[in-house]
RNA sequence: GUGGAUGUAGCUCAGUUGGUUAGAGCAUCGGAUUGUGGUUCCGAGGGUCGCGAGUUCAAAUCUCGUCUUCCACCCCA
């Protein structure tokens, strides 16, 4: 019987869990950088802790069942709720802000696609208990430099950047004050590039019901604000509308943050656009997006800030700030643009062992060396010369260790360089600090003639031809 | 969830209007008279031709179903 993984499922093989293990360590890298410390939590969680935050119609979308006690559970669609919990259950004690990063599977029942499977892994990084823009710059910098790590440049992505408060009080300026029609309106503004302009009037008729405004004027009005593109515009935008102050105040925040983001040097990858408003229905001020410019155009990460998520998942009012990142689409990207280095999976040495006798003597140098730390390997089966160095060549190790009856017998070991195809012998005494150099500085090179084949060389010579008897 | 395409060895692919026991290259493993290799030569393993029915004397090939993967919608916390 031959057995598939689960469609949507990834199996990682030596070459890939490599890839995966740069991705992640990249990751660590910058978020540990910029303060924040790692968590993480079960992968399989009471059902409830997601249609929370949620609501039922998330269960299509999740990988759920009832465990053997009964209990309703779902593996995690994200990290988020975990997060929230772990905080509230000791909000009183966490010293703040708190800034914490993860790095996790995360699950969800949909159909498959490019970019898009049923597991894969999310970098979350969370800032909770900071209530101004300073939190935001922060995360919007953190975000920057995860994909700047991989050698992303402005020319790859950049970062746009939107406000869900700003738009609140656009369309309240609008005369859209109840927040249920703004959510309406919002989603039609999340189509905006996709749908044609009659769909568009046709959903904004049904998100205006009840209302007394006129859908095409607005869609119009709406037009004319997601086309500003900077601090700027939207000043000047505001300016001339009457009774906007809200909103102009709210424009004092954004040159905060433009401020606070130019001073931390990713003021380049910045790009307002309006546009973003996304199906997130939890965020509440800043939403931003790492949003691929070569290729397909892709969301490499989005994130914002959610003030009010933690409080509705049983936590205390605590304002915060985060982002997520998948691993698919970024490493779609890297190899796209050729980012993904060769992996090594290399030996440092490799022993080759000549004849079963000698296979006592030359384990207790491995072993050393392998307590060293020192990667270190060699056949299990004894073979002929040439078989045995073609392995240590196609290991990858850069050195092989050659025990043979002759070099023991001298109390040496030969070192030889699997690209230069050159070995020098050495003392067994100290082998371990010998290597250690060598891998830093290279074989030494030796005159060739200073062998006289009467010893005297000691076997530092390259000849090997003669015994030292 | 809807629609379209796809599926032959670990990988890239051949396979005639249906016709013996389904092939190649690469990769893997072994060998070419027991201490200096990357070339070459010989050999081996590995496939229920995605799976299941149907048509036929005969199916990798034709028909239907199903699954997988990919693409476009839907959705995207």
């Amino acid at each position: 019987m031959q057995f598939k993984s689960l469609p949507g499922f990834r199996e990682f093989y030596p070459e890939d869990c490599a890839l995966r293990n740069f991705i992640f360590e990249r990751w660590r890298n910058a978020a540990r950088r910029f303060g924040f410390s790692e968590w993480d939590a079960p992968a399989l969680e009471p059902l409830e802790l997601f249609t929370e935050k949620s609501g039922e119609e998330i269960v299509s979308q999740l990988f759920n069942f009832e465990d053997k006690g009964g209990r309703k559970v779902s593996l995690r669609p994200e990290m988020t709720p975990s997060l929230a919990r772990l905080v509230a259950a000791r909000a009183g004690s966490l010293r703040r802000p708190i800034k914490w990063f993860g790095i996790g599977e995360n699950y969800r029942y949909e159909k498959q696609q490019r970019g898009r499977l049923r597991a894969f892994y999310q970098y979350n990084a969370d800032i909770l208990g900071e209530p101004s823009c300073a939190a935001d710059a922060e995360i919007i910098a953190l975000c920057v430099e995860s994909l700047r790590m991989f050698g992303l440049s402005e020319a790859d992505f950049c970062i746009r950047l939107s406000d869900r408060t700003l738009w609140f009080l656009f369309l309240e300026n609008l005369g859209i004050s109840e927040e249920s029609t703004a959510v309406k309106v919002l989603a039609v503004v999340d189509k905006l590039e996709r749908v044609a302009h009659d769909g568009l009037l046709e959903m904004m008729s049904t998100a205006l019901a009840g209302t007394p405004l006129d859908p095409a004027g607005t869609l119009a009005t709406i037009r004319e604000f997601v086309a500003l593109k900077s601090l700027g515009e939207l000043n000047t935008f505001f300016s001339s509308r009457s009774g906007a102050e809200k909103a102009l105040a709210r424009l004092e925040e954004w040159k905060k943050l433009l401020s606070l983001l130019n001073a931390m040097g990713v003021g380049e990858f910045i790009r307002t656009d309006l546009t973003i408003v996304r199906g997130l229905a939890y965020y509440t001020g800043f939403v931003f997006e790492a949003f691929q410019l070569v290729g397909e155009g892709r969301a490499l990460a989005g994130g914002g800030r959610y003030d009010k998520l933690v409080k509705k998942l049983g936590g205390p009012d605590m304002p915060a700030v985060g982002f997520g990142m998948g691993d698919v689409t970024l490493r779609n990207l890297l190899e796209q643009q050729e980012l993904l280095p060769q992996i090594g999976d290399a030996p440092d040495f490799y022993a080759i062992i000549l004849g079963e006798e000698n296979r006592t003597e030359a384990l207790s140098d491995v072993a050393l060396l392998r307590a060293c730390g020192f990667r270190v390997e060699y056949a299990f089966k004894d073979g002929k010369f040439g078989k045995l160095i073609q392995a240590a060549e196609q290991t990858g190790a850069r050195y092989a260790l050659i025990y043979g009856t002759n070099e023991l017998a001298l109390g040496v070991v030969k070192v030889r360089d699997t690209r230069e195809r050159r070995e020098i012998a050495f003392p067994r005494e100290n082998l371990a600090g010998t290597l250690s150099e060598i891998l830093e500085f290279g074989l030494p090179v030796v005159e060739e003639p200073h062998c006289h084949g009467d010893g005297s060389c000691g076997g530092h010579c390259t000849c090997g031809k003669h015994s030292h008897d």
